[in-house]
DNA sequence: AAGCATTCCAACCGCCTCAGT
DNA sequence: GACTGAGGCGGTTGGAATGCT
């Protein structure tokens, strides 16, 4: 049953791995593999048990898995966060909201659970103007560059390897990434179907685009720029437009749309900046284009999306089966933006063109 | 030095989606 | 289409480490 626990709670072990259970793991998938089945695992483990080993792995497989990928997996990077990536983290964020695993995707060696922890204890309260000391200085983090190269050597210890010294030191480098690595593949999963947001997924985003954007008495300086009319004070401009340059090579590179999963980060964007100004921080010719598309003005199409993730049919006036299938094809907020193109033989390029259209709006 | 507060992160929990039947 | 089991994901938590008074 879906939910159900994977395991019998009264009879495994919980709670942190000890370096046995890692070498034991480890030592079977490095031989074995996963056979495509976590839950058995620990079954297969207990089996192929070797004198030394007399106790089985008494963990779910769930467990398994998740101490495999986020802990046991080669090439796996923890803490040393450079800005570089702490830059990719902050604008797909502010793009895609807190789909860690995507965002992952665009890390390499990075864990989704390492960068969800990175940015709910560091860079989150950063965006948000909580002051903090150095975090690169400081006992705690002499400690735990100090606990970290401990932890690392006494695994290679447990399975028999002891890295030089020159070796375990690169291990606390801080990894010199480019700039923007393989951005184009963030949307492009085809695992990665569009799911139904759930809970208040765009809640965190909202608070944090409000906070970032002022509120309706924020003190928000103006510029020429979009991206300052649409509420972003200087300082956040570059991860507002780093967001879309990144969502633009997605689109650039695949010809796909790669909005089907998630709202551009524009209409979130000036959606969020309508709530924060009343409704008055769009550009007339924003509105106008909507109210030709829609007959409705910007502040209505958008201003319930951000609100509520999804619109319903009555209000973007389409049946539920157009609905259902255009939650296909294209996010909810486009369908009555891009309903106008779908009789057309070239759908997918009419909606780029809009979407280009939309960005260049939100670029100018 | 002691005690409380805060930070950090590994691990767990529960929900959702998907694939197989 | 309904059901089931497994994988995957994001939110949350427990507790150790560290900071602060």
């Amino acid at each position: 049953m879906a939910g159900a626990p994977c395991y019998d709670k009264s009879s495994v072990k919980k709670g942190p791995w000890s370096p046995e259970e890692d070498a034991k793991l480890k030592s079977y998938i490095e031989k074995h593999g996963t056979g495509g089945n976590w839950i058995s695992l620990p079954g297969k483990i207990g089996k192929m048990l070797t004198c030394s080993w007399r106790q089985g792995l008494n963990r779910c497989g769930k467990s398994c898995r998740l101490r495999w990928l986020n802990y046991l997996r080669p090439n796996i990077k923890h803490g040393g966060f450079s800005e570089e990536e702490d830059d990719i983290i902050c604008s797909l964020y502010i793009s895609i909201g807190s789909r860690w695993s995507l965002i992952a995707a665009q890390l390499p060696g990075r864990t989704d659970n390492d960068i969800k922890n990175h940015w709910n204890t560091k860079l989150k309260k950063r965006l948000l103007g909580k002051p903090r000391k150095d975090p690169s200085k400081g006992r705690r983090a002499a400690a735990a560059s100090c606990r970290q190269l401990k932890a690392k050597n006494s695994k290679a210890e447990v399975n028999g390897v002891l890295p030089a010294p020159a070796a375990r030191e690169t291990t606390l480098q801080t990894p010199n990434w480019p700039h923007q690595p393989g951005l184009s593949t963030v949307y492009l999963n085809s695992q990665d179907q569009y799911r139904a947001p759930h809970k208040d997924q765009y809640g965190s985003i909202t608070k944090l685009l409000l906070k970032l954007g002022g509120g309706p008495s924020g003190d928000v300086q103006r510029s020429n720029t979009q991206s300052s009319q649409l509420g972003f004070p200087p300082p956040y401009q570059h991860l507002y437009e780093n967001s879309l340059n990144l969502i633009t090579s997605s689109s650039c590179s695949s010809g796909a749309n790669p909005f089907n999963e998630r709202p551009h980060p524009l209409t979130v964007l000036a959606g969020h900046a309508l709530q924060a100004t009343g409704g008055s921080g769009f550009g007339t010719e924003l509105d106008e284009m909507f109210h030709c598309n829609t007959g409705k003005p910007a502040a209505e199409v958008l201003g319930g999306l951000c609100g509520e993730g999804k619109m319903t049919s009555e209000r973007n006036g389409i049946s539920p089966s157009e609905r259902l299938s255009w939650n296909k094809l294209s996010p909810p907020v486009y369908t009555p933006l891009v309903s106008s193109y779908q009789e057309t033989k070239h759908q997918q390029h009419h909606q780029r063109c809009l979407l280009e259209e939309l960005r260049h709006f939100g670029t100018q």
